[in-house]
RNA sequence: GGCCCGUUCGUCUAUCGGUUAGGACCUCAGGUUUUCAUCCUGGAAAGAGGGGUUCGAUUCCCCUACGGGCUACCA
């Protein structure tokens, strides 16, 4: 069957990795069996919505490639679908006007030492329908301040099923008569979700565990409707890294890393990390989705492929940016030459002025299995762009300035070598024995000369890259310096 | 507090009653390397506790503990 899956954020705020996961279960569950993937907002909360939020939430999904079928549908333009239905449901009977304010439902909740429920129990005792008689609610439904609550019977077991913990049991004395329509006129989010689940033929719900509790309420509606209801995932949490409880951004920044796919006021996105959006997709997948197969490097074609609902955990799993990096570490170093390049524009408008294609490509080739993030390309260019702009003080002072003389020397004589790495490295170990000079010695001081501290690709063809004046100008402006 | 969900190395996880409980990150020790990194080899590291069921439980059931979620005119 072709899925209809919908990623249902509400705009208030930007989009965290937790979001993104859901998305990506979303699209994956979706695209497996051939079908769609929704994008909905669910802006039935005015006084919550942000400025942005909705674009920061589009613009995460076109960086991650997750690209919707439709949408984005937004809940704040059917206000009329949601008053027909609420309509229907009270004619029915199966939802009710209620009065109370704000001040009196917490007055109740006190009183009751926190057990407080709106059922039906106490709805009787309530303002509402139920206790007001006809005219008293009608003229208070024209007087306009109402909500609208669902019925939730007495005494009636609701069976549910998650796809991913299998069939639950609740009990309806559990449950309240949940607020469906506000006094704003704005449907809530159990009412919102299950109308429009059921227009757009949504035929599995994908969201995060915090929804699970109120899945009862929501087939209850299912059923209020008459309509069949969907299949629900709830997926299991992510936590933070360390410390107890579900990532938060504080936590994020806390522990040094991103929670956003990409920036949002100033906060560092993991595209602005330099996390690609390959490396990001297949960490996630992999925090709440396994395979029986030891593979750990997924694309998101391949994960399309390879997905299958029953690989759902269902415990929250904790966030590891370590590892994170590593999955990271494992996509970038097979991306083309061409795609790193495009990573770093600086660095690589830069080479490209300095080098021919073919020597950018060679560069990269050096780097490449050296790379974390896109922010490491940077890094590692550099050596290749111009003379070290400082030297390492610890390296320094491990160096004398009689072995950097040598070493000019012998660079100097060997000019014509110095683009055949292999018989320059040759030369230089006679060089260093003739002279008695330890070859790890020599090398600890050119690649200072060179780098400007002791990291970096193979010495060797570093010099061939940056052929023999640069070599011999990085070497003589150190000996100026020591 | 009430209700719900969960619990295998520090972390992410495999195992669908019989395994030396496997892999990966991290970590440690070697190796490769001029160095750092990469890479290779190896090591350390786990079934929360207690009851059942069973010839046999990590696996099924119950209790406890712990963790998480929900408990709004927020989603």
């Amino acid at each position: 069957m072709k899925e209809r899956a919908r990623f249902a954020p509400s705009p208030t705020g930007p989009l965290h990795i937790g979001g993104v996961r859901t998305a990506l279960f979303n699209y994956l569950i979706a695209k497996k069996s051939g079908g769609s993937f929704i994008l909905r907002i669910e802006d039935t909360d005015s006084k919550r919505t942000v400025e942005g939020a909705e674009k920061h939430i589009i613009d995460s999904l076109e960086w991650l490639g997750l690209n919707f079928d439709e949408g984005p549908v937004k809940q704040s333009e059917r206000k009329s679908l949601y008053k027909k239905s609420v309509s229907s449901l009270i004619e029915k009977g199966l939802a009710y006007y209620a009065f109370d304010t704000a001040d009196e439902l917490e007055k109740a909740r006190k009183a009751s030492g926190g057990n407080f429920k709106y059922n039906f129990t106490t709805r009787k005792s309530l303002a509402n329908s139920f206790s007001l008689g006809e005219e008293e609610t009608k003229r208070r439904v024209k007087a306009g301040r109402f909500v609208v609550r669902m019925t939730v019977p007495e005494n009636k077991t609701i069976n549910v099923v998650d796809q991913v913990r299998g069939g639950l049991s609740f009990n309806s004395e559990e449950l309240e008569d949940k607020i469906i329509l506000k006094s704003d006129g704005m449907p809530t989010y159990h009412l919102a979700n299950v109308v429009d689940d059921n227009h757009m033929n949504i035929t599995s719900v994908i969201r995060g565990e915090e929804w699970l509790s109120s899945l009862p309420s929501h087939v209850l509606l299912y059923e209020h409707f008459g309509w069949t209801p969907p299949k629900f995932y709830h997926l299991p949490l992510i936590l933070k890294s360390s410390g107890a409880g579900k990532l938060s951004k504080r936590d994020a920044e806390e522990q040094g890393h991103p929670v956003f796919a990409v920036t949002w006021e100033g906060s560092m996105g993991f595209k602005e990390a330099g996390v690609s959006p390959e490396g990001l997709v297949n960490y996630l997948a992999l925090l709440g989705w396994s395979n029986s197969s030891d593979r750990e490097k997924y694309s998101l074609e391949e994960l399309v492929k390879d997905f299958n609902d029953g690989g759902i955990n269902k415990s929250g799993a904790r966030f590891d940016y370590k590892k994170a990096l590593w999955i990271n570490h494992l996509h970038m170093k097979d991306f083309s030459a061409e795609k790193l390049l495009s990573l770093s524009d600086e660095s690589s408008t830069r080479l490209k002025e300095k080098y021919t294609l073919e020597q950018s490509e060679e560069i990269i080739d050096l780097i490449k299995e050296r790379l974390n993030t896109a922010l490491d390309i940077n890094k590692e260019l550099k050596v290749f762009l111009g003379q070290p702009k400082e030297y390492d003080l610890a390296v320094i002072k491990k160096i004398t300035r009689e072995v950097v003389f040598d070493i000019l020397n012998f660079c100097k004589l060997s000019k014509p070598l110095m683009s055949d790495p292999k018989a320059l490295k040759e030369k230089l170990m006679g060089f260093a024995s003739k002279n008695g000079i330890s070859f790890g010695n020599i090398m600890k001081s050119l690649r200072l000369c060179l780098v400007g501290s002791l990291t970096g690709p193979d010495l060797f063809k570093i010099i061939k890259i940056i052929g023999p004046e640069e070599t011999l100008n990085r070497i003589e402006s150190l000996t100026n310096k020591i």
